[in-house]
DNA sequence: ATTTAATATGAATACATACTCATATATAAA
DNA sequence: TTTATATATGAGTATGTATTCATATTAAAT
C-alpha cells in the first residue's frame, strides 16, 4: 500500500494524433483576435455577415473569410433570408470555453 | 413588460482590447501540437527540460523555445535542482479548459 | 581551472496565416 | 433581362511562427 515497484513501468501516454489535431485546431480558432470579436458578438445574437462587417468595423471580405475558417470547424452556421446569410453559434461548448477564458483573464 | 421600446438602444459591446489581446495569446499558446504535448505531459508530473525532450521526441532546442512561450504567459514555471531544471504547471484553470477541449473533441 | 552535462539563445529558413483588392456568384427587385 | 445588393472566392502580399543548427551560458564534478 506504500511502496509503488510493483507499478513501475509508468510511461506518459500521449494524445493520440488525431485529437491533437483537432484540439490544436479548433484553438487556434479562438488565437485571432477578429474571430473572437465574430464569435463573442454571434454569441449574444445571429447576425448576417453586413452587420457583422458594420458592428465591428471589418472589411467585407475578412468577415467571409473568417466565417468560412469558423464554419469549416463547425463553430458556425448559417441560414438564408432573401440575399442575407444569417449566421450564428453552431458549438456552444466552444462558445462556453471561449467565456470561460475570457473570465480568467480579467480575473485571477 | 411585454413591448422593449424603451430599451431600444442595444448596441453590442465589444471585448476592450487589453482582453482582447490576452485571450488570444492564451489560446495560440494552446493552439500549437507540440505546445500541447508538453502542456498534457506537464499535467501530469513536473518535468525536466530533458524528460520533455526524451519522453515526446523532441529536440532539446524546440522544447527550450516553448517552453520559454509558456513561460512568457506565466503558463508553466520551474526550480532548478543541480543543472537541471524542472517544469510544471503555473495555471490549472488553463489545463482545465485543455482538458475540457480534449474531451469535447472526442465526444459530442 | 578544465571538463562535462543541462539548458538557453540567436540566426536562418521554411511554412502558415490574416488581410486587402478585384472579381465572381447568387438572390431579389424593377 | 437588367440592375442592385449581399456574400464568396482567388490571388497577392506582408507578417508571424515553428523548427533547426550552431553556439552561449550555467552549474556541478574532477
Amino acid at each position: 500500500m506504500e511502496h509503488k515497484e510493483q507499478n513501475e513501468c509508468n510511461h506518459y501516454k500521449g494524445l493520440d494524433e488525431e485529437t491533437l489535431f483537432m484540439v490544436s485546431q479548433t484553438f487556434k480558432a479562438l488565437s485571432d483576435p477578429t474571430r473572437i470579436r465574430i464569435l463573442h458578438l454571434l454569441s449574444t445574437r445571429e447576425c448576417s455577415v453586413n452587420e457583422i462587417t458594420g458592428e465591428l468595423s471589418l472589411m467585407q471580405s475578412t468577415v467571409s473569410h473568417q466565417l468560412r475558417f469558423l464554419k469549416n470547424l463547425r463553430l458556425v452556421k448559417f441560414r438564408r433570408e432573401g440575399t442575407s446569410l444569417y449566421y450564428s453559434i453552431d458549438d456552444e461548448h466552444v462558445i462556453t470555453l471561449l467565456n470561460q477564458m475570457i473570465h480568467h483573464v480579467n480575473h485571477d
